[in-house]
DNA sequence: TGGTGCAATACAGTTACCTCA
DNA sequence: CATGAGGTAACTGTATTGCAC
């Protein structure tokens, strides 16, 4: 699964810290389709009658975020609004619409009293601070302009409490999905693409330090390369030039690439064919052996040890 | 028990919009 | 003010999985 090639590549990414965790939990081992019957508990400043489906909840914890301490407000009009169990409410009804067609456009721009709710119902809703930029929710837009997309930025804080759940799991069962929806005051398709892109983020910028790594690992070699190369030539030069003492034995000069020193091995090499240094050396020294993907080469194994 | 249809979800790729230099 | 680059929310298409029948 591409995913666990993602986790076998990562170089210590905090980001993939919990794909491990998630992974497991989620995609990585059930498939596309999180269960839900997850490891992770997820409890975002609200008790759930729900913790039976978290296995115990061994993370199962409360989260410390900003707003949630601040605003009680949050925990309370939550709490009492949120239960999966309950007949859907007018919201949920649409966020079933949202889910059964995830990819139609309608379901982004047809919920109006949910743009809306971010600023017209704020009594109930999370008290986030008002966005950096006033590009938060401007999805009224959306209606006059007859369905157009209109880019939503997510302010601050919701951004914030998104990568903080992103920590913890970086994928999310329904559940999961509605409370953190009903929490930030976005759609729960909102939330859903958030963490998809975000995925895809995560991805992008550990493509991007394997690539790193690949180019070091390429410059290595070259060196290598190059320093071998040269030392060919070297031998080449030694052996067209036989001095006086070839009448002797001959002697074979390897070099050890792990120590570095040059040995002599006289012997067999004055017989009818003798080997070339270099081809002596590829059966004393095999290739080292790449790792592309590998976040750090295997540990070298000094020939001395390795031959005996 | 195996086949099939469906729903849900993930991901890759793309588009559209916004911000900023 | 215009513009291009970069960031990102949202969309599209496709693959996979689990479940019901």
């Amino acid at each position: 699964m591409p995913a666990e090639m993602e986790l076998a590549l990562s170089l210590g990414d905090p980001s993939t810290k919990m794909s491990g965790v998630g992974g497991t939990a989620g995609s990585a081992a059930g498939g596309m389709r999180p269960s839900i019957g997850l490891k992770i508990g997820f409890c975002v400043g609200i008790q759930s009658g729900e913790e039976e489906e978290d296995d115990g909840g061994g993370r199962e914890r409360s989260r410390g975020f900003p707003w949630a301490a601040q605003n009680k407000n949050l925990e309370i009009s939550t709490a009492a609004v949120f239960d999966v169990n309950e007949a859907p409410s007018q919201e949920e009804a649409e966020e079933g619409a949202t889910t059964s067609s995830p990819n139609s456009a309608a379901s982004c721009f047809n919920n109006t009293e949910f743009t809306d709710g971010g600023r017209g119902s704020a009594a109930a809703a999370p008290a986030f601070t008002e966005p950096d930029r006033s590009l938060t929710w401007r999805a009224s837009d959306e209606e006059e302009n007859g369905g157009a997309r209109k880019k939503l930025r997510l302010s601050k804080d919701q951004s914030a409490f998104l990568e903080e759940s992103f920590k913890e799991h970086n994928t999310l069962n329904p559940k999961q999905k509605l409370l953190l929806a009903k929490q930030l005051n976005l759609r729960p398709r909102q939330v859903e693409v958030w963490f998809q892109n975000r995925r895809a983020r995560t991805k992008l910028k550990q493509t991007e330090v394997d690539c790193e790594y690949l180019k070091r690992c390429c410059e290595t070699l070259r060196e290598e390369n190059r320093r071998l190369q040269k030392e060919l030539a070297e031998l080449r030069a030694l052996k067209a030039s036989p001095p006086f003492f070839m009448q002797l034995p001959a002697t074979t000069l390897s070099m050890c690439p792990a120590c570095e020193r040059v040995s002599s091995n006289s012997g067999s090499a004055g017989t009818s064919h003798p080997q070339p240094a270099m081809e002596k050396n590829r059966t004393l020294f095999p290739k080292p052996r790449i790792f592309p993907f590998a976040r750090s080469p295997p540990a070298a194994v000094h020939h001395h040890s390795a031959a005996s």
